[in-house]
DNA sequence: GGGGAGAGATGCCGC
DNA sequence: GCGGCATTTCTCCCC
């Protein structure tokens, strides 16, 4: 694609709040919280309609180079290459690109106020908790839920059939030494609060490590395997037997 | 778009191990790790060369729906929306894509296998100190970095001028709760292998929060206010001072 | 805007 | 592969 045809598609695009999409061969240049420098390849660029920009290598999940939101732009034609500058002031970041050939390139108005809807979170673990305190133990009392006091953001906090405080922390996942070190936080934090000598932690997920497991046993705290809830199951898991290209 | 051509240049590209752009008009389900449902809107998708699925919304940094590496794919032209099936039966993960209009496809042979070169890390931070043990204080004489062993990740380890044994952390950004959670953790497990009582601790980090400051100060540890560095500076500030679009 | 913590975290490196 | 942890983490929520 021809460099002027490109800079003009590409500022009247943005200049209508469009998203731009193209495919380039480039070297990139990013300084702001750190410092990087991206040899000559083949990526994606994309620019939304909020001023992001992200750059995509073909393989892998995550953006190699990005700019947030806010981002403005400055397009210099050179005669082997483009440089397209990007800076976002209020963050102090800068990302040059230098584009030395253009694949393909797309602008369109999208339009999208649309939130999604998730459920399986480690919040939705501590509602169940609250909801059905059994998982936990016979007796289990629960008081609060994701409490943001100044103890700290407790997922479960509740008494024991003994009346003893109980600490309940969740992992979706899988539970680690982190996990491990907030917990005894939460728990020192109100034994200290409380003028108490014992206060129960129990670390609630789907598994853990061997090291975690020892950690927990070294503070006396308590481990149950318990998955989170997923509530949306729409997939017709028949369906997915056939194979796909 | 129509659906057929859709369909047909789609295949062919995923095929021929292609990198696909296209902007479109749709519902997403995901099931996997958790479940999600986003309602119909315009967004990106992107396919990539080891067959990773990303979708993005007009706006934000991230993407709303992901799949990733290693997916097959499934396309069911329908009279109003073709269904675009995406599956990893590796992560047991799926992600029904319900494309109801197509504003743009793009498909092009991308070659990368560049890395990325970055400067301002954690472990920048540690090589810093290390190579200028003065910056912690005078006398101190650092052992390792990077420590891998039983006893954690230790980003710098050392001696003071009274062989007092000193672990410090490093944080790039800001000092928090948990950096002082781990440093403590550090802390125990060296003074209980070496059976040792008192072994400091030092967080190393641009700044830190006032809670996190307290929390420091109550365990006996230290702060050192040290920016990590930044080799690859390229800019020419003075060119900043333009306007862009 | 800062502080604190989760995330469908991801990616990296070491064992 | 798992484990432990940094990340230009990002995002959300609360103060």
């Amino acid at each position: 694609m021809e460099f002027n045809k490109f800079s003009d598609t590409i500022q009247e695009a943005i200049a209508r709040n469009e998203t731009v999409v193209f495919g380039c061969n480039c070297e990139v240049v990013y300084s702001g919280r750190a410092e990087s420098f991206l040899p000559v390849g083949d990526r994606v660029v994309i620019i939304k309609a909020d001023n992001t920009l992200l750059i995509h290598q073909p393989k892998g999940n995550t953006p190699i180079n990005y700019m947030k939101e806010g981002c403005s732009f400055d397009l210099e034609i050179n005669k082997d290459h483009i440089l397209f500058k990007t800076k976002n002031l209020g963050l102090k970041e800068y990302l040059d690109l230098k584009i030395k050939e253009i694949h393909f390139l797309n602008t369109h108005p999208l339009e999208d106020d649309q939130k999604i809807q998730l459920a399986g979170s480690e919040k939705d673990m501590a509602d169940m908790i609250f909801n059905d305190p059994n998982l936990i133990e016979d007796g289990f009392k629960p008081l609060t839920r994701e409490e943001h006091t100044k103890y700290g953001f407790i997922d479960v906090f509740g008494y024991d059939k003994d009346n003893a405080l109980v600490v309940i922390e969740c992992k979706r996942f899988q539970g680690d030494l982190k996990a491990v070190s907030q917990l005894r936080r939460y728990v020192e934090k109100i034994k200290k609060a409380k003028g108490l000598d014992k206060v129960r932690g129990i670390l609630v997920a789907p598994k853990i490590s061997k090291n975690t497991e020892k950690m927990l046993n070294d503070f006396g705290f308590e481990f149950r395997a318990i998955n989170p809830p997923k509530y949306l199951e729409r997939h017709d898991k028949k369906q997915r037997k056939l194979d796909g290209f």
